[in-house]
DNA sequence: TCGTTCTCAATAGTAATACTATCGTTTCCG
DNA sequence: CGGAAACGATAGTATTACTATTGAGAACGA
């Protein structure tokens, strides 16, 4: 995708930081130091003190920010995902039929991401990694709920409603829409991460990208029974 | 299911224990408390410490049986999918037909979990809401490569194999099954996270269980729409 | 019965992490 | 030019994640 829109910000929920790091140079060598860092070095690993080491500021300017590191982590994660609706938004519009923008969505979910640099401090290649190695860890967490009642998830969220709406398009009495897409979403970030670390769990075909294939068929043909094979 | 060999004892992988924890009384409280704390309370606030109060005992005793909370976790996790390789080879032995035991393991696998008490000092109950919660980070961690070289996920990856077999009885065609079966075993245990946290991923329909539901129907329409609808 | 081994509690101690607080200096905005 | 915000610097606390050593009691075998 073209770089057409160079000086765009996504509105990420003023929950999930201190202070925003957007706004200061110092806020935005953490977004891009921590993508480096925990790229390299995975979530549990990772801390305030190699960040601040990393980027030549200390721990405490990095509290300034974002309360903790796993603050940090939601904030990647949603600027991700704000990201990736953009990225579809921009995609889908004006395509004729359902059908269309459903593969389209479903591709751009489960490819791969190469580089795009939106804006000069994320290295959207190393945020997809960190997004596929830790994004479950965004919300399989033990304040869930207060988070979420704070909305910070919601990008995701709409992220989920946007593509169930295309499958309620195409096939209007499938039941499961939400649960179709959210399965795809997390099981695409898992198949990849499979597929480099415990191959035995996929079925890896060389040269071309099975895991966009495996979920585009796997979301047709499910909504797609309902016609072809009436259920009882 | 009935307690049929209630002193069956599952094969864990020696590399995942320093001293096998079944060996002892000690041992055999460190797993029942670990489960009833990291249910309480999540990996992330768990300790080794609190687990040694909690089982009045001591840290330094705690870490005689596991290395850190990491491989007590990846104890728990190769301790359940043991037991779930178990139920579902017992549901399935003797069924006429390979979609009739496809369902049955689809049922066991997406189901929620009942009591069952095969052994005394694990709680299944709270052992599934563990691996629910948490599964995902017994792999989604910096030395899965070291600790899958030492076959610590060979029990999931023999379910996933087992279950991938009935799929290509049924569709000998079939290019995904690993894929179709990984992404139902993982994706389950995060829509019942989903069900109770983040319910707007989901369709909830009350009274029926709808996860066993869609992903039986789900697995059956992907894997048979070659025989209903030839792909170009 | 004596000695050996195993088990495990108790104590102690280290390094790192996850913060919180305070205090200046710079900077930048009105 | 004056005040406030930004940020570096320093310091300090509580907790975690370990490691090492010692010694008591139980079990086990010769």
């Amino acid at each position: 995708m073209e770089n057409l829109l160079p000086h765009l910000r996504f509105n990420i929920n003023p929950a999930i930081y201190l202070k925003d790091p957007v706004s200061s140079e110092l806020g935005r060598r953490i977004i891009q130091g921590s993508v480096e860092l925990m790229d390299d070095m995975g979530l549990e690993v990772f801390s305030f003190r190699k960040l601040a080491n990393h980027i030549g500021s200390t721990e405490a300017s990095v509290y300034r920010y974002f309360e903790n590191k796993h603050m940090l982590l939601l904030y990647l994660s949603a600027w991700y995902w704000q990201w990736m609706g953009y990225r579809i938004a921009f995609a889908t519009a004006n395509l004729p039929d359902a059908e269309t923008k459903l593969r389209v969505g479903l591709r751009l979910i489960t490819e791969e991401v190469t580089e795009d640099r939106m804006v000069q401090h994320i290295h959207e290649g190393k945020l997809h990694r960190i997004i596929v190695a830790e994004g479950s860890k965004a919300y399989m967490h033990k304040n869930v709920d207060t988070i979420n009642a704070e909305g910070v998830y919601l990008g995701y969220k709409n992220l989920v409603e946007r593509l169930s709406e295309f499958v309620l398009e195409i096939n209007p009495n499938y039941p499961y829409p939400h649960m179709l897409i959210s399965t795809v979403m997390e099981g695409a970030h898992h198949q990849r991460f499979f597929a480099e670390h415990l191959p035995r769990l996929t079925d890896v075909v060389d040269g071309q990208d099975a895991v966009t294939t495996f979920y585009t068929e796997l979301v047709l043909s499910t909504i797609q029974t309902a016609q072809c094979k009436p259920q009882p």
